[in-house]
DNA sequence: CGGGGCCTTGAGGCAATTCAAATTATGTGG
DNA sequence: CCACATAATTTGAATTGCCTCAAGGCCCCG
C-alpha cells in the first residue's frame, strides 16, 4: 500500500512502466508539494487556467473532461492514486481541459518548475515521467476507439476492464467500481439511461455482479472478451519490481 | 513553402507553438535522416513493431489508426507536411498503433537515438518537440470529444475545420480537402454511406462547395459554427515568427 | 422524516446503420 | 486514345441502437 501522504504512489505508478533507481526515487520523494483536498465534484483546474502546478492523486479519484459547444461533456480520463493529472502542463502555458474530483480526493500539487528542474537533472526521472505521458496518450487514444467504434455494452465493458486493471486487480477482483453510472455515461458518450439499461442486462447475463456497495465483476474472462479488452495499450511492464 | 527535401517543415511546425532559435534550427536541419517513400495506403509502422525511427512528413499525408476486436478501424490522427508521426516512440519500445500513408507520401526517418541525443543537448529543441507532443495529445482528446459527443454533421464540420486550419488556411480557403469520404468515415466513427449523405446535405446548404478536385469550403464562418470549432485546442501561437 | 442524489423503468422517436446496387471518377495497358 | 478494371461516390429501402421525455423508487444523511 502506498503512503498517501507522500509521493510514494507516484513512484509506484512510474514503476508500472519504467525501472526507477533508488536515488531517483529518493529525489522524487524529496520534491516539495502542497496537499490539496477536494470534495466530490470539485474543480481542480479549469480550461484556460495558467499551468503552475502538476497534480498527483494521493487518494480518491479525479477526471479530465472537455465541454463542447452544445453543452455536451466528455470525460477524457480517470485518475487514481499515484496518477499524475496533467503532465502536459509541463509543456503548455494554458490548460485545455477541466480537471475535477470524482469523489473526495487529496492531491499533491508540485510546482511545474520544480518538476522540470528535477527532470532536467535526472535522466531517469525524465524518462519515467515522459513514459507515463506517452502511456496516458495511448490510453486516451483507446478511449477514442471506444467511443468511435464500439457499441454500448462493449464500451462499458472495456472501460470497466481498464479501471480494474489500472486499479491493480489484474484478473478482476470482486472489488466494486467507485464510479457512478453518470460518470460511465460521460466517459463513454452514452446517456445515463442507456448505461443503466446496459448494466442491468450485463448483470442478468452474469458478466457483472451487484453487491451492496456497487457493481463488481461477475465473470472476468467474459467481461474482457465482451469488451474486446487487450491490455497491451497500457504498456505495463511484465515484471514490476 | 517549406523545402520538402529537408526537415525545414518540421521546424516550421515547431514554430506554430514555440520560438525556435537559429542555432536550434540549424541543429535540427543537421540531423541525419533517411527518406522513405510510400504509395497510397502503405504501412509505415504496425502495432507491435519496435520503435527505432521517428518519422516526419516531408510531403503527402499520413494517418495513425487502431483496430479493435470487431474489425473496426478508428483513425486517430492525420499528419501533414512538417508533422512528426510518432514522438511517443521516443519513450516507448513498442508501437501501439498502425501508421499508414493516406496518399503518396515522403517521410524523413530519424533515428530515435539521434533525436533523443539532440533533445538532451539542446533544451530549446526538447521543449519544442515536447510541446508538439503535448499539442498532439490535446488534438487527440478533441477527437474523442468529436466522436463521443457530436452528431454526424458536427463531427464532419469540425474535422474539416481542423484540417483547414492545420493546413495553414486560417480562414478556410477554397483549397479542397484531399481526404476521401472513407477516410472521413474512419476518422469520425461514421459509415461511409452516412458521411456521403451528410456531405451532400452540407453542400445543398452552402456550407461546402464541390469543385472538380474535391470538396472545398463553401461558407467558412458557418462551417466553424456548425462544427462548434474553437481553435484554442490547437495551441497556435498568436504571432508565428 | 424529509430532501436530494442516484438508480430504474416505460413508451415513442430518430439518427445512423445495414444491405444492396447504380453511377461516376481514376487509372492502365494495349 | 479507347477499353477495361478498379476505386470512390451516390442513392434507396428497411432496420435498429440509442436517445428523449417522463415518472417512480431507493437510499443515504441531516
Amino acid at each position: 500500500m502506498p503512503n498517501t501522504s507522500t509521493l510514494d504512489g507516484f513512484v509506484q505508478r512510474m514503476r508500472l512502466h519504467s525501472h526507477v533507481s533508488d536515488s531517483d526515487e529518493a529525489a522524487i520523494l524529496a520534491l516539495p508539494f502542497l496537499v490539496i483536498a477536494r470534495d466530490q465534484f470539485a474543480a481542480i483546474m479549469r480550461e484556460g487556467d495558467e499551468t503552475e502546478f502538476c497534480f498527483v492523486v494521493l487518494s480518491g479519484m479525479a477526471e479530465r473532461h472537455r465541454l463542447d459547444q452544445n453543452g455536451g461533456k466528455q470525460i477524457l480520463a480517470f485518475y487514481i492514486a499515484g496518477d499524475p493529472l496533467n503532465l502536459d502542463h509541463l509543456f503548455l502555458d494554458l490548460a485545455d481541459d477541466d480537471l475535477r474530483s470524482v469523489r473526495a480526493t487529496r492531491l499533491a500539487a508540485i510546482r511545474r518548475g520544480d518538476l522540470i528542474a528535477l527532470m532536467a537533472a535526472r535522466r531517469g526521472v525524465s524518462e519515467a515521467a515522459l513514459r507515463i505521458f506517452a502511456v496516458d496518450s495511448s490510453v486516451s487514444r483507446e478511449w477514442t476507439v471506444n467511443v468511435g467504434q464500439r457499441d454500448a455494452e462493449t464500451r462499458i465493458a472495456h472501460l470497466l476492464c481498464e479501471l480494474q486493471v489500472r486499479g491493480g486487480n489484474a484478473r478482476g477482483s470482486e472489488r466494486p467500481w467507485v464510479v457512478s453510472q453518470y460518470n460511465i455515461a460521460e466517459a463513454t458518450g452514452l446517456t445515463p439511461v442507456h448505461v443503466n439499461r446496459t448494466l442491468k442486462a450485463m448483470q442478468r447475463r452474469g458478466l457483472l455482479a451487484s453487491g451492496r456497495s456497487g457493481i463488481s465483476v461477475g465473470d472476468w474472462g467474459r467481461l474482457e472478451e465482451v469488451g474486446g479488452f487487450d491490455r497491451r495499450y497500457l504498456h505495463l511492464r511484465a515484471n514490476a519490481d
